[in-house]
DNA sequence: GTCAACAATCGTGTATACAAGAATAGCATT
DNA sequence: AATGCTATTCTTGTATACACGATTGTTGAC
């Protein structure tokens, strides 16, 4: 449990949400909550208000808090400036590269051919990850890496779907290659196209993603 | 006032920040924005909870809440990233170009020339956000336009220092000038460029936004 | 005179109480 | 039977009370 009851209902609910056990849409009973949680209704509500700052539940005057559904085209363009804030973090970790993020970006990458290999689409969601993650941190860009982080992690149940599409693992982790070598090579204006177009929704994968989440 | 307390004083508060009434690193003492505002303390929390889920302030658990102080470094990645968005912002909307935008772009573009010609930076300083706001509607992104617009409000103080260097005025219009092109002429690519210029801080405007901060 | 320990005070964190608006169900009227 | 009005209930919004940790000031020892 974290110091405050407040952030750790915070950090709880907000994995609620994100692993979909409150459904979009779901109205979000400040009373129940607090029980549940063998609380009383203040953190409850604290939270709730954090919540609602961040963008993931909407709370309405007097009439209660509802998990916000984003829908398959709003997803669409979180993807999409997903994919931009990427795409800088690329090209400056590219200018930037130092030797321990060289070593992060080489490790996270090895995992992930692993996990590619061995067709384990669980495993390469985690390496994924943290291959991404070793990505912004070698930006050095502090607002950059913590924009990336948070709009990684709001995206990171519709990210686990599309690992399910045929060939995606064995397609991604060529990608992942690519753009370790341009930034790598120190060209950044390679790495953020190569990031892009990794991270964004073009095509086809945008009937991929609106089959997947109807599925649930 | 808003529809309740807790929102009102969320707006109020931010206002208060941003318009740096409340100095970075000042200390907000929960008691003292209750009985400034004429309320108890509950809803004063509630607001401070959704400050600190936006990033405005810092609540330490048990040490109270302060306002974050950016620095010149961070604030130069925070328009780094504002850069970053604004291009893909220019980028969707000279592909998504319709009459109505058009018109929006052509209108703030104007008022903004009468504002340059006029020499009237604090008219500018209006004109210009109306300008930059209705390029991010133009990109008909949803989730991008509100993050466009929740980080230009955070940037607002020092968007406005900005203003005030010498020549930024006219130079600043006649970048205008070319985003309109471009996006009018349709291409994507030279708005994004051009719209990452514009918003970026490069080289000796760094300087220049470190003397402002200095300044105040 | 400086530093450390202890006590008092102050401020935050949580619970509970109360007020007020919204949803709902029941009754009456057409 | 359907619709509209009213009363009740339920939930949210705000205030207040209480508990606990942090800060600070004072006193004593070295």
């Amino acid at each position: 449990m974290s110091e405050n009851v407040g952030r750790w209902l915070r950090d709880e609910i907000e994995n609620s949400i994100l692993s979909n056990e409150f459904s979009p849409g779901e109205r979000l009973d400040e009373t129940v909550l607090a029980t549940r949680f063998g609380v009383s209704r203040t953190p409850v509500r604290e939270a709730l208000m954090q919540l609602d700052a961040i963008g993931l539940i909407e709370i309405r005057p007097r009439r209660g808090a509802i998990v916000i559904d984003p829908g398959p085209h709003r997803v669409y363009e979180m993807f999409e400036v997903m994919a931009e804030l990427e795409g800088l973090a690329g090209s400056l970790a590219a200018r930037r590269l130092d030797k321990a993020s060289r070593e992060a970006i080489n490790a996270t990458h090895a995992r992930c051919e692993q996990s590619a290999a061995a067709g384990d689409s669980d495993a390469y969601y985690y390496d994924n990850e943290e291959f991404h993650k070793a990505i912004y941190a070698a930006g050095r860009s502090d607002f950059l890496e913590e924009q990336c982080l948070q709009l990684h992690r709001r995206l990171r149940p519709y990210r686990r779907l599309q690992l399910r599409v045929r060939n995606r693992l064995s397609t991604s982790f060529l990608e992942h290659c690519a753009i370790v070598d341009a930034i790598f090579a120190g060209d950044g204006d390679e790495a953020r196209r190569l990031l892009r177009g990794h991270v964004g929704i073009q095509g086809e994968r945008f009937s991929d993603l609106v089959a997947s989440m109807a599925a649930r």
